[in-house]
RNA sequence: GGAGAGGUGGCUGAGCGGUUUAAAGCGGCGGUCUUGAAAACCGUUGAGGGGUACUCCCCCUCCCAGGGUUCGAAUCCCUGCCUCUCCGCCA
């Protein structure tokens, strides 16, 4: 959520920056809503001094053994009059609050223009994707091999969009995990955390994935509405809802690995093959809380997190500046991380890392104690995959792949493979 | 699932429907004293929002949440959520 000042004082500005990001404010539907705020704000608070005032009174005169019918007399409408003013307020609120809630974060400075993938920049490329001298195979015919890879199977159990692992591979899933938590938290100080997979409405609010993106969640059916979290951003970032923090603490470091799950409801056909899209897969999400002019090295700092175990699993990269267009709609700048798929050709997605600024610590209400004034301001949190898990499953699978359709385990994740070099 | 108890400020903990404008203690902050510190004493003490372009002042809201009764609700009524204890069940 925007910070409403802006959208009282500044409005024009903040329209021209929000266009960057290809979203049209409503500037004057939104300023004839302040305008209603504003006046129906004064109205109902006018009106709530008066009764507070004048039921004093009354006490007053009660205890003082005074006749108080008069008193009652001249209180009259108040309260119906307070009760309408309220309730338009209140709908007026309801409405601004709608609205404001479906604005998305202001692009950071340096994000660059456009207005789609196409318009991303390429920041930095790490690694040399490897030469096979024969026909490397994707994934899918590499994980056919004894059924390790069975989508058949998870297709019967459940449906499309879910895979069946084992033996091997499903142990190196595991070793993934295993590793990438390790590092973190031992080679970059991040707290491992354990959070719960159902979250409720309030928490996907303050990381903003409602009211708009609703339609990607999958929701559990009864009356408290819990939904599936479709990333660990949202518990962990949630941990700090409601909460005013003292600056020593500052910055906070969590990670957590996680299931999530999304019901890609806008990807139909898209990825249809193998494991890059699912709707249930494994995660490591990194997330920081830091102070407001702490969040652009963060953001860098988090970045190389992520890249670093891409640099121990020797799997060649690129990082992509996001443009204003594809950036999601609570981050202020995004990088994603893209690993090099052979069978494809072509540089996929495994991390995207964002600033979201203040934008979700408004929704959630966390804050700091600055130590000049002593009195709270709003945080800025940051989060980053570090990284996707299946799909580094398949990077491993395609680039450390040899002519027999075997695959090799990187260095690193021999130890937590019981010392097991090729499957 | 059954039976009870309870949710009040950073913490502990009072609070007959009306000087409660939430007592008191602890903690925090500032000061006096001191070479310094402790102790003692004095003062101070939260959050959100609005008005006014404002390190001043004024107002509103907040005692788990949402409704209701009332001129007036922390206090009474209803609903929900959560916590604790016991029983049952259970990885």
């Amino acid at each position: 959520m925007l910070d409403p000042k802006l959208i009282r004082q500044d409005i024009e500005a903040t329209a021209q920056r929000l266009k960057t990001k290809g979203f049209t404010l409503d500037v004057a539907a939104l300023q004839k809503l302040e305008e209603q705020r504003k006046e129906w704000q004064t109205k109902a608070e006018t009106l709530q001094n008066e009764r507070n005032v004048r039921s004093k009174q009354i006490g007053q005169a009660k205890a003082q053994g005074q006749d108080i019918q008069p008193l009652l007399a001249a209180v009259g409408e108040l309260g119906e009059q307070l009760k309408q003013a309220e309730e338009q307020l209140d709908i007026i609120q309801q409405q601004l609050h709608a609205k404001l809630s479906e604005i998305p974060n202001i692009p950071h400075q340096d994000v660059p223009q456009g207005v789609s993938e196409e318009d991303n920049v390429e920041i930095r490329r790490w690694g040399t994707p490897p030469v096979f001298d024969f026909e490397p195979k994707d994934h899918v015919d590499l994980g056919a091999r004894d059924q390790r890879m069975d989508f058949e199977a998870a297709t019967q159990l459940t449906g499309s969009r879910f895979v069946v692992l084992r033996a091997g591979l499903a142990r190196l899933h595991r070793a993934l995990i295993q590793f990438m938590l390790d590092t973190h938290t031992e080679e970059h100080g991040y707290q491992e955390t354990y959070v719960p997979y159902l979250v409720n409405r309030n928490s996907l609010f303050g990381t903003g994935q409602l009211p708009k993106m609703e339609e990607d969640l999958f929701a559990i059916k009864d009356e408290r509405s819990f939904c599936l979290i479709p990333t660990a951003e949202v518990p962990l970032t949630n941990l700090m809802a409601q909460q005013i923090i003292e600056p020593d603490r500052l910055p906070i470091k969590i990670t957590a690995h996680t299931p999530c799950f999304r019901s890609e409801a806008g990807s139909y056909g898209k990825d249809t093959r193998g494991m890059i899209r699912q709707h249930q897969f494994e995660k490591i999400e990194l997330v920081w809380v830091v102070k407001p002019e702490d969040s652009d090295a963060a953001l860098e700092t988090l970045t190389s997190h992520a890249e670093a175990i891409l640099k121990k699993l020797n799997l060649a990269y690129r990082v992509v500046a996001l443009c204003g267009g594809d950036l999601g709609f609570c981050s202020a700048k995004t990088y994603d991380l893209e690993v090099w798929l052979p069978a494809q050709n072509r540089y996929r997605e495994i991390s995207s890392c964002s600033n979201m600024t203040s934008f979700q610590a408004r929704r959630m209400q966390a804050r700091w104690r600055h130590p000049e004034t002593g009195k709270p301001e709003l945080v800025h949190t940051l989060n980053g995959s570090g990284l996707a898990v299946g799909r580094c499953l398949v990077a491993i699978m395609e680039n450390y792949q040899d002519k027999d359709g075997r695959i090799h385990i990187p260095e690193v994740l021999q130890p937590y493979m019981g010392g097991v070099k090729v499957l």
